[in-house]
DNA sequence: AATTCCAGCAACCGCTCCGAA
DNA sequence: TTTCGGAGCGGTTGCTGGAAT
């Protein structure tokens, strides 16, 4: 059974030759592929057009990268899967030269079972808490002041400790998304637990408490600082000068200009158009950015109609939407 | 040395979305 | 408004090569 498009054709499956990647190659470099389902005939090739387009974006593009990931790169993907969840293909955008399939494949192979082993549900990223599990990490916790898990997913400073971020996920109604307030600094909000604090608040810092802490068992840890916040984007660090510190993750910065497949809605332009005016996107971080080298696809779940940012979390905006 | 097992990866399948007619 | 075809996406399959037995 071939493809929908091609169910009348004789079709060739399977590997590809470097022959068929020479013809494919060639085609493209000098026509481009226009209409997919024409490719094969054009350039001599007995596969459809489906076939064609997958070797082209997945093997034969020249922008591809090649090799294993990076420690950046597999942060980003969990990082932005924790919001995305399995959409592959908006995930492999943050990941330049990287594709979806690719993407997808080391998820599922490499990640997926690095989660589990740490105890997250790779799902959802939350700690997966059985009894025992609750009770190991407890112990864990108890018998060493400075906690940290073997290949953390996501690390937290604390002025004097360090614990996965991944454990704390489950404070993460409490903990609120950095905003810039009308100082061009930035801020964040308390409670999110609802939608009601959803427009233009900016509200007074806050400290998550001892007792926050304490129900997730760490009994030792100091209430972590105002300065350290967790962002819909994982957990960062407000510096001294109230800059936004990724800590290495950096993928809604990195996107570079030459993005022009991105298309904004009117009304994102819009949006986007009063932050630039206002000041608001201002070398966040460390890195420079503007409106054009920001992933807008991952930020429209963040970004009010009225263009500035709420305390909403992505997760809460994407099961929102 | 032969066989089995398994992880990683390339490719396929089937579905949805979107735009044109 | 409906239909149809192309493009894109996510899930799944199956091949391959290396490790284990």
């Amino acid at each position: 059974m071939g493809h929908h498009c091609c169910s009348k054709q004789k079709v060739k499956r399977g590997l590809w030759s470097p022959e068929e990647d020479d013809k494919l190659v060639k085609h493209i470099t000098v026509h481009g592929h226009g209409c997919w389902s024409s490719v094969p005939k054009l350039a001599g090739l007995q596969r459809c057009g489906k076939s064609c387009r997958l070797r082209w974006i997945n093997y034969l593009r020249p922008d591809l990268k090649r090799g294993s990931f990076t420690e950046q790169e597999e942060r980003t993907i969990i990082d932005v899967h924790r919001i995305l969840g399995n959409r592959w293909a908006q995930i492999a955008k943050h990941l330049p030269g990287r594709t979806d399939n690719e993407v997808k494949n080391f998820w599922n192979s490499c990640i997926k079972k690095k989660l589990i082993a740490q105890g997250l549900d790779p799902n959802t990223h939350n700690l997966l808490l059985s009894s025992n599990q609750t009770k190991v990490l407890k112990n864990n916790i108890n018998a060493s002041n400075s906690f940290q898990q073997e290949t953390p997913a996501f690390t937290m400073e604390t002025s004097s400790k360090t614990a996965s971020a991944s454990d704390l996920a489950t404070l993460l109604p409490r903990i609120n998304i950095p905003q810039y307030d009308h100082n061009n600094t930035i801020q964040y909000t308390g409670g999110s637990d609802q939608y009601q604090n959803s427009s233009m608040l900016l509200g007074t810092q806050q400290r998550i408490s001892q007792s926050d802490l304490s129900a997730l068992g760490f009994a030792n840890c100091s209430s972590v600082e105002s300065s350290n916040v967790m962002s819909s984007s994982g957990f960062g660090t407000l510096n001294e000068s109230c800059m936004w510190d990724a800590g290495g993750i950096e993928f809604p910065f990195e996107q570079q200009k030459t993005d022009d497949h991105i298309v904004m809605a009117p009304q994102q332009e819009q949006n986007i158009n009063e932050l630039n005016r206002s000041d608001h996107l201002q070398n966040v971080g460390g890195n420079t950015f503007d409106s054009t080298c920001f992933d807008f696809d991952f930020v429209d779940s963040a970004l009010l109609p009225s263009g500035v940012y709420c305390n909403v979390n992505s997760m809460d905006q994407l099961a929102w939407d």
